[in-house]
Order: structure tokens, then C-alpha cells, then sequence
DNA sequence: TCTGGGGTCCTAGGACCC
DNA sequence: TCTGGGGTCCTAGGACCC
């Protein structure tokens, strides 16, 4: 018999990811400042170290930056997803080597288990992994490690700002924690939002250390058992697992924002429909069917209208089909538009899904079977050439009008990895 | 002029039932 | 005439995450 080793929690992640990626093909950007924008070329969503020492801020609008950013020579660059998905995959499968059990948090961050070997000691683990990714990928990765979740994200955030700590902190391995708990503010707790941190700081609770100190029927009173359980986690009790494996969705969600706001039914239908047919395919991919479909429409925040409106419908058959599904999206479209308001946002959603592999059919609609056969054919047909032609293939009518409202992307860089025309050529 | 997108979990409260 | 209260299920919305 063996004696079961202590298992250790890590959370690793990715620094700077999105510009680390753009900065790992494209040598020219390398040691420069580069910020990403978000979708529709709207707000800065990531930057490299050079570019955070320029003091330019997470998530500000781009238009009020652009000015300053073009004089201070910093690289700006849409965001191209299919890229940074690329990256993800390989940076995670190169953890999946190195560890227990993997639980894939975010396309740039996951939670692994390893046991502690008879000295305790994994730094020369996490040493390892740092290296081999930045070898592989160019890809530069911090590591927290201690006995739980909350804790390792703790960790993580200590390794960032203690300079000596070379990007890795193992919490487990430290006699004084509570002079670090001291120096974490709540509003950095992984968990604690701005409500609740201003309703902490309403009480004096300034750092994790007072957070861990509280009284626990007071946390609960008003945070319920989400508070409950960070409480104890930050305490070293274990009340969070490691999600194994591929948990299915609960529910896909398609919404973009338009480069320019609609008021045309017209419009705001093409938009939906072609929300639609991409979380359509995003289902299949995945094996789920949507029984319940929402459909919703808004103005800007930042504008003097204020309107919002989402319209819903239940279907008795599950389905990916995107026959079905567009005939239903563009009936609810009609329920939610209003001609005297600009339109800034839509999107679709797809929920209640359920894995078609475990599905039950309906028997009112036995007879439909063949039709469904069919069209299910099809629909694998089309999902298979849009694959091997870089989604470009086939699709539906209504999405060649011409549009107005379409989102930017006008500083997007090439998609290195994912595209054979777009690889980088070298010449000598 | 221009301010992202895609998720999860939890809870309060309404509808309904007996 | 007086009209309870507990249980379940569902949904919308809040809060949070990256």
C-alpha cells in the first residue's frame, strides 16, 4: 500500500496573452509596446509589459487613446481569435504533459493538480513547465501553487508582483502568509467584484488577511454561499473542485455589436441570422441541441436612449438545425425591433442544450423523420466544406446583402497558424 | 463619430399545486 | 362571510469571471 501524496493545486496562466501571441509570430513586435483591441476596434483588452509601463489602461476606449498611442509608436492591432485559440490549444496541451489532472479555466489560464513529492518542493516542476513554454510557444507563463482554488489564484497573484519570485510562488511553502495576505487588496480577490468590495470596504475589510478574519455569519448574511465557500477556501479548506474534462455548455451565445447603430427591421434581421447560423455550427461542433432560443437587441449604454428588448422561444424537439433555427430568429426578430430606436447590439442565444448523442425524440414527430435525416445530411455537408475551405464556402443568402452595420477589424494581423496562405515567408 | 464578447452560478420571486 | 401555507419548478436578473 502507498501512502496518497499531498496534492497540490496550480494555476497557471498566460501573461499578457493576447499580445504575447502577436509578439511570438511577429518578431518585429517583439520588447515593443503593443496593445490588442477588442472586437469592432473598440477598447484596449490586452498589452504587453512595454506597453503597461507606457501607463495606457485596460479597457479604455480606443478613440480616446489613438492620438497618444500613435505618438508614443506603440503597435495596435485588432484581435484575431482564431490566432490566440491556436496558441491556447498548444499551450495547453503541452501542460496536459506535466500534471494529474487539468481543468482549462479560460483560453489563457488553467488549474492543474500534481502531487508533492517527498521534499514538497515543485518549484523545480513549475521551473520546468515555465521554460519548455516559452521555448515552444514564446509564450511567457506564471504559476501559483498551493492546497486549493482560491488560494492558487492568490498564489499566481503573488508571484506577479513580488519581483524576486521569477514567476512562480508556491503559497504552501511560506511561514509568514499573512504578511502576503495583508498585501492583497479584497477588490484582487478572484471572486470579489466591485459590489461586493465596496460593501467589504463599507465594513474596514481592506485585504484578504481582514477578509479571512471576518466574521463568517456576517459574510453569509450577505453573500450567501458563494462568499461562504471563499471564505474557507482563502482559510485552506477545500470547497471547490477541479473540473475534469470537457464539460458541456449550458449555453451559446452569438452577439456582436455593429460598427454603425441600425433602425432598419431589415438590417437587425441579417444580423440575427447570421448570429444565428454561426452558434448553429458552434452546436454542432460541440454535439448539443437547443431546446429554448433567445434572441435580444439593445441601444448603447453610453447613449440617451434606453431601450432593450429580448424575445424568447421554447421548441418541443431539441435541434441544431440551422434551417429550423434561422425560420425561428427571424420571426423573433420581428418581436423585438422598434424603428425609433438606434440599435447598437444584438445576439443570439442558444440554451437548454443537451448532448444529441443521449437525445430523446419527441414522438409526436415521428414522422418528420426522414425530413430530419435529410436536412441533417446537409447540414454535416456544409459544416465539412466550410472546414476544408476556411469557412467560406456556403452559407446562406441572407447573409450576402450588402451591410452597413458591420463590426471593424481593421488592424488585424495575420493569421499565422491557422491559415496556409497567411504562413510567414522569409526572405534571404 | 467611435466604449467587446461569451460564459457560469446563485437567488428572489412568481406561478402553480395541493 | 371568514380564505393558509408549504412545496416545487421556472425565470429574470445580478454578480462575477476572463
Amino acid at each position: 500500500m502507498t501512502i496518497s501524496s499531498i496534492e497540490a493545486i496550480a494555476l497557471i496562466d498566460a501573461n499578457n496573452f493576447y499580445a504575447s501571441c502577436e509578439q511570438s509570430i511577429n518578431p518585429h513586435l517583439r520588447n515593443k509596446p503593443v496593445v490588442i483591441l477588442s472586437n469592432n476596434d473598440g477598447c484596449i483588452i490586452a498589452r504587453s509589459p512595454e506597453a503597461r509601463a507606457l501607463k495606457i489602461k485596460m479597457g479604455s476606449p480606443y478613440f480616446k487613446e489613438k492620438e497618444r498611442l500613435n505618438k508614443l509608436d506603440v503597435a495596435v492591432l485588432s484581435s484575431n481569435y482564431s490566432l490566440y485559440a491556436d496558441m491556447s490549444k498548444r499551450l495547453m496541451n503541452l501542460l496536459k504533459n506535466y500534471c494529474e489532472k487539468i481543468e482549462i479555466y479560460s483560453i489563457d489560464e488553467a488549474f492543474v493538480s500534481i502531487s508533492r513529492p517527498n521534499n514538497k518542493n515543485l518549484y523545480p516542476w513549475a521551473r520546468k513547465i515555465r521554460a519548455l513554454t516559452y521555448q515552444n510557444l514564446g509564450i511567457t507563463i506564471t504559476i501559483g501553487i498551493a492546497e486549493n482554488k482560491v488560494r492558487a489564484k492568490v498564489a499566481n497573484k503573488l508571484a506577479k508582483n513580488i519581483d524576486y519570485s521569477a514567476g512562480i510562488f508556491d503559497l504552501a511553502r511560506n511561514e509568514n502568509e499573512n504578511s502576503y495576505f495583508k498585501e492583497i487588496s479584497v477588490d484582487k480577490i478572484w471572486g470579489i467584484g466591485k459590489q461586493t468590495s465596496n460593501w467589504l470596504k463599507s465594513k474596514g475589510i481592506k485585504n484578504a488577511q481582514e477578509l479571512i478574519d471576518m466574521k463568517e455569519s456576517e459574510i453569509f448574511k450577505k453573500l450567501g454561499i458563494v462568499g461562504k465557500r471563499l471564505q474557507l477556501e482563502l482559510k485552506g479548506y477545500k470547497c471547490l473542485t477541479l473540473e475534469k474534462g470537457n464539460k458541456s455548455k449550458r449555453e451559446i451565445q452569438v452577439s456582436r455589436s455593429f460598427g454603425t447603430p441600425i433602425t432598419k427591421l431589415e438590417d437587425l434581421t441579417q444580423a440575427l441570422a447570421i448570429y444565428a447560423i454561426k452558434a448553429s455550427a458552434k452546436m454542432r461542433s460541440q454535439s448539443l441541441q437547443t431546446s429554448a432560443i433567445s434572441v435580444f437587441t439593445r441601444t448603447s449604454k453610453y447613449s440617451s436612449q434606453n431601450y432593450q428588448r429580448s424575445a424568447h422561444k421554447k421548441l418541443i424537439n431539441a435541434t441544431d438545425n440551422t434551417n429550423v433555427i434561422l425560420k425561428i430568429v427571424v420571426a423573433l426578430s420581428k418581436e423585438i425591433y422598434n424603428p425609433e430606436y438606434k440599435l447598437s447590439k444584438a445576439g443570439v442565444l442558444m440554451q437548454d442544450l443537451t448532448n444529441c448523442n443521449y437525445l430523446q425524440q419527441s414522438i409526436i414527430t415521428y414522422k418528420f423523420q426522414e425530413d430530419i435525416k435529410k436536412s441533417e445530411n446537409l447540414m454535416r455537408t456544409i459544416d465539412s466544406l466550410n472546414k476544408k475551405y476556411n469557412n467560406k464556402a456556403i452559407t446562406w443568402a441572407i447573409t450576402k446583402k450588402t451591410k452597413e452595420w458591420t463590426i471593424n477589424r481593421n488592424l488585424l494581423s495575420r493569421t499565422s497558424t491557422t491559415d496556409i496562405r497567411k504562413i510567414p515567408t522569409i526572405v534571404i
